[in-house]
Formats: C-alpha cells, sequence, structure tokens
DNA sequence: TATATTATAGGCATATTTGCCTATTTTTAA
DNA sequence: TTAAAAATAGGCAAATATGCCTATAATATA
C-alpha cells in the first residue's frame, strides 16, 4: 500500500478519531468538554479538515483511553 | 504518575524524538530534509518549543521508522 | 411524524505555527 | 586545540489553527 499524502492522512486519522469517540460513547461535545476544546474543533479535526496538534492529540487519546496508534492506523474502512 | 500537562508533555515528546532520531543516526537536518519542513522546527519540536501538527508526527515516524508510540511514551529520562 | 440531540458549515478576530533568514553557541572530529 | 558540523536563538511575514459565534442539516428518540 501506497503512503497517503497528507491529505489523506488526515482524513485516515478523523475516521479512526470518529470510531474511537463513539465506540467509546463520547459526543463530540463531550469529547470537547474533557480536553478544554471547541467542538468545532471536534469536528474539523474527524473530517480532516485541519492539522490539529500533537497535543490535542495527546490530550483525546488519554481522554478516550485509546492508543495513540489506533488513532494513527491507516487502514481502509 | 500524574498527568504531564501540556508544557510538559512538549518536552517529554521532544526528548523522545531526539532520542529516536539520534539512534536512527539522523541529524536534525537530514530529517528536516526528508519530511519536508524547516530545520529550525525540528529544533523547535524537540526542545518542547512548539505544538507541531499530527502531520508532521506522522511524516516523522515514517521517516524514522519508529512506532508513533514511542514518541509519545511518558518515561521520565 | 415531530421534537430533541448531535453534527456540520462557515465567518471573523486572535493565537500559534511555519518558512525563511542571519547570527551565535555547542558538539564532534581531525 | 582548532576546524567543521550540528544545533540553538530569534526576528519577521505568511499560513494555519483556534475560540467564539450563529445558522443549518442530519440523526436519534419519543
Amino acid at each position: 500500500m501506497e503512503y497517503l499524502n497528507e491529505k489523506e492522512f488526515l482524513i485516515a486519522f478523523g475516521k479512526n478519531l470518529r470510531k474511537a469517540r463513539k465506540s467509546k460513547g463520547f459526543t463530540q461535545s463531550q469529547l470537547a468538554n474533557d480536553i478544554g476544546i471547541e467542538i468545532s474543533q471536534i469536528s474539523r479535526i474527524e473530517r480532516g479538515i485541519i492539522n490539529t496538534s500533537v497535543g490535542n492529540v495527546n490530550a483525546i487519546s488519554r481522554a478516550l483511553r485509546v492508543d495513540i496508534q489506533e488513532l494513527f492506523n491507516l487502514i481502509k474502512n
């Protein structure tokens, strides 16, 4: 499998996040509140619109209690 | 162990990156060239000055061939 | 269906990152 | 110890992310 370009990566990352968030029973709003960022940002991250910070990713993985690796897994869905 | 605040996290992340980069025999310049960003940014990331993007982190882990998890490992050194 | 909840869309001002640059300091190797 | 290589420091403009906001669309539930 070819490497993904940055845009493709961000979309894959967003899909992984959405899947993880739902599997943990969080709404975007709950996740945003837990880590202290805007709900609109969660929406944009999940849709691959923005390239968020490593700090936010760390906070997200802690809040959801998912492995970082799971969010970076570049599996085609 | 307590959770790290964002500043502490960025410093730990930077240390992990530096360790990984050196263990793979890369200079900051080589790494920067490989992923297409500025060497000054690598320096700032390693020193915990900036909160770089998830896209850059992905590119770094690919260039160095290290697991994402390794960069996020919050071990005290 | 209709009502509430959840998610998307986008504008705008502010904050932060990034690239480009020069200079200086630190580390490595001869 | 000296020279070369590597890393740090910081200024500045441009690009991008973020917070705050309102409105709309989509989804779930009564």
